[in-house]
DNA sequence: CTAGTATTCAAGAGATCAATTGAATAATAG
DNA sequence: CTATTATTCAATTGATCTCTTGAATACTAG
């Protein structure tokens, strides 16, 4: 094989990961899983989507080699296959928000319908959280979390919270986001 | 809008630049950009694409906020639009490289057609490039590196070295690659 | 102005992808 | 064994992507 058909075909390989992620359905499914491992009902359950186009987009994602199943009874767990992989997640939403002005809008309209921050702290901690240099951990119960939260926050409600802590990429500062009396 | 519309909105957002990078004459073209600025036809030379064809890549890049264009008389320069977009080329090349066992042949191939390596030494710097941990430097004259290097290398030759090492990012390990009378 | 060069635009063919639907497989409970 | 549940498979449709081709635009040199 020549040296140009080669390098050819590496382009593309890697090529395929991306395409892996050219898809709102999987990314969200991939921040779900991001949180743990999860059966493919429930996966299709978070993300909206019906249980065939679920278990389709996250057979896609393992021939990308970005999660990895465990077959347990009759269900299936599909989990991230490593932190390289949130990793790169984390860095394609970084490069979204600060590059597409549309997704800078759809942020800001998200934390409009909230309507539950400080409106200068938010916008301090979006800038941060841009940057790659934070962590967003959103501490609020699961439910709160549900109906809606910062983007690329990974929730970890109280009770889990010194379980769940070793999880985290250990070299980035982290910003425990909440609210109420939870605080 | 509700919050289950915009949550779509925006993973699909963020869906699109992954889509952007989904393409290996993309990522070839962004790879030579991250070398510094380029005309299209410069471009569309070093990928082996014709320059109708480079611009609408260009352009798709363009779209996605991944690149930025200069044009100066007739000519038109592309350049990557920031650090961040370099950073998440690269992470992206980490996990097809640790993920994809194709990946990994085809990387080996390129280096056995090489052939010129110290066997032990180019795993071993391979394994560490995997990680993220280094950036390759590859020192070698230009026509040399453009016929055949190690993925994901950046190529500065000796002579341009002292000016260009401003450019790279500086909380890596940095390993300089090269053979020859030069070393 | 004219010729030449660099880039972009526009239209089309072929390939690939996404979501839907209905059926097939696998595991479990009774 | 039968019914039930979870997941996967297979086929289809419409949409999107890629590359090619040829023309259009923008700039420069003379």
């Amino acid at each position: 094989m020549s040296t140009e058909t080669v390098k050819r075909e590496l382009y593309q390989s890697i090529a395929k990961v991306a395409q892996a992620l050219a898809s709102g359905n999987r990314l969200q499914l991939l921040e779900f899983m991001a949180q743990g491992e999860r059966s493919v009902d429930a996966l299709a359950a978070m993300a909206g989507v019906t249980v065939a186009n679920a278990s389709q987009h996250l057979q896609a994602l393992r021939r990308a080699g970005l999660v990895a199943a465990r077959k347990e009874g009759q269900r299936v767990y599909y989990r991230v296959a490593g932190d390289d992989v949130v990793r790169l997640y984390d860095g394609l939403r970084v490069v979204a928000e600060s590059r597409l002005a549309e997704v800078r809008q759809l942020v800001n309209e998200f934390l409009g319908d909230r309507g539950a921050l400080e409106p200068v702290l938010a916008e301090e901690l979006l800038a941060r959280a841009k940057k790659g240099l934070v962590t967003v951990l959103d501490v609020r119960p699961r439910e709160e979390f549900e109906a809606g939260h910062l983007p690329g926050a990974v929730n970890i409600p109280m009770d889990r919270l010194e379980s769940e802590l070793a999880r985290l990429p250990k070299k980035r500062e982290v910003v425990a986001y909440c609210r109420g009396p939870y605080c």
